[in-house]
DNA sequence: GCATCATACTCAACAATCTGATTAGTCAGA
DNA sequence: TCTGACTAATCAGATTGTTGAGTATGATGC
């Protein structure tokens, strides 16, 4: 029941159809979730068969009609109710690290190599939610927007994603490094 | 697939019974993947099904027997094509993050508590991850045990683990003090 | 002397997530 | 004019992960 409230929480911005809220989970909503547009469109339903959000059909010409959604007055308290609670921890889960894990025996080169990848994808990464984060606190400065902003929870849920980014790729490109002086001390004995 | 060569890496590092793997789950392998104990004897009984793991039995008189588990020539070879592989990218998945989204409007004052048991958490995490890092180095220092070190692995793991703590700390804390700071603002007006 | 913790593992039921395919019209570029 | 990408969504099936309970013994603490 997790990505019940993630769905919600994104939806609270403003009215979304299944696939506009696809490409935020792609970009914004990542920063705390990730989820498939299969998986969305499912839990929308799911959403709107207990009334915790209502949804209007559009009818468009040039393109497939869609269906926006927003939260209800039953989605916010269901919000409330979660924030309520208590959260469990979180944990990393990646195949990188495992691959990591056994670098130093198995499959080197190729585990460097994949680090360098992920190192530029962070790269990306960091400059698209650095365009988000501008855009979002508009003019002011950042100190001023997070104590005046209207909503400032997307911004912080970026500021999160920003520094996991930039941590990332710096261990990322580190331990490419080390994994290579190892590669290259070797091959002088 | 991925819980089986998380598994294999594990087990990479010497001869563990499903209990001893659940422990290990719980500190150092946790950098980089999480399971239950449930799941990890599951995986086990599935990986020596395949051959990729051999289990041997150990008779014990003042514990309940175990079964003891080390990495197959087979299981090294999954592990190499694993390596080789190409990994999907990493996410962060979490339910805190997703209160945070909505926490400027919705259970603010529960949000900032469970923000600072999350920074609290994650300190007795980092002073728990310092201890393993000291004492998988033993005397070298950081520089020299990388380059030297015989088994690297689980240290670099262990190396993103407490850079995640550390980031992870100090967002709580930074985020508990803007919604804080919020509250205050709003409440003299 | 009783409760609780640690070792060691198993089973079943359920919920959440991922993989992969399919439909169908529009629009931009080679 | 053909190709591929974009909009908008749905379906079935498989895999993974979680919840919760249960077994049994020895050790440790109050």
């Amino acid at each position: 029941m997790a990505l019940r409230h993630a769905v919600l929480a994104a939806l609270l911005d403003g009215e979304y159809s299944g696939y506009q809220l696809a490409k935020a989970f792609d970009i914004g909503v990542a920063n705390f979730w990730h989820a498939l547009p299969q998986q969305l469109y499912a839990e929308l339903a799911k959403l709107e068969k207990d009334g915790l959000v209502a949804g209007r059909q559009v009818v468009q010409e040039t393109r497939p009609n869609k269906r926006l959604f927003r939260v209800t007055a039953a989605g916010r308290a269901e919000l409330e109710n979660f924030a309520a609670a208590a959260s469990k921890p979180s944990f990393i889960r990646d195949d990188l690290l495992v691959k990591v894990q056994t670098a130093d025996r198995i499959g080197t080169a190729s585990v460097i190599e994949q680090l360098e990848e992920r190192a530029s994808a962070a790269d990306a990464k960091i400059e698209l939610l650095g365009a988000l984060l501008r855009q979002l606190r508009g003019d002011a400065d950042e100190e001023e927007f997070l104590l005046d902003g209207e909503r400032i929870g997307p911004y912080l849920t970026c500021l999160r994603g920003l520094a996991f980014e930039g941590e990332h790729r710096d261990w990322c490109r580190r331990i490419a490094a080390v994994l290579k002086e190892r590669l290259a001390i070797r091959a002088e004995r």
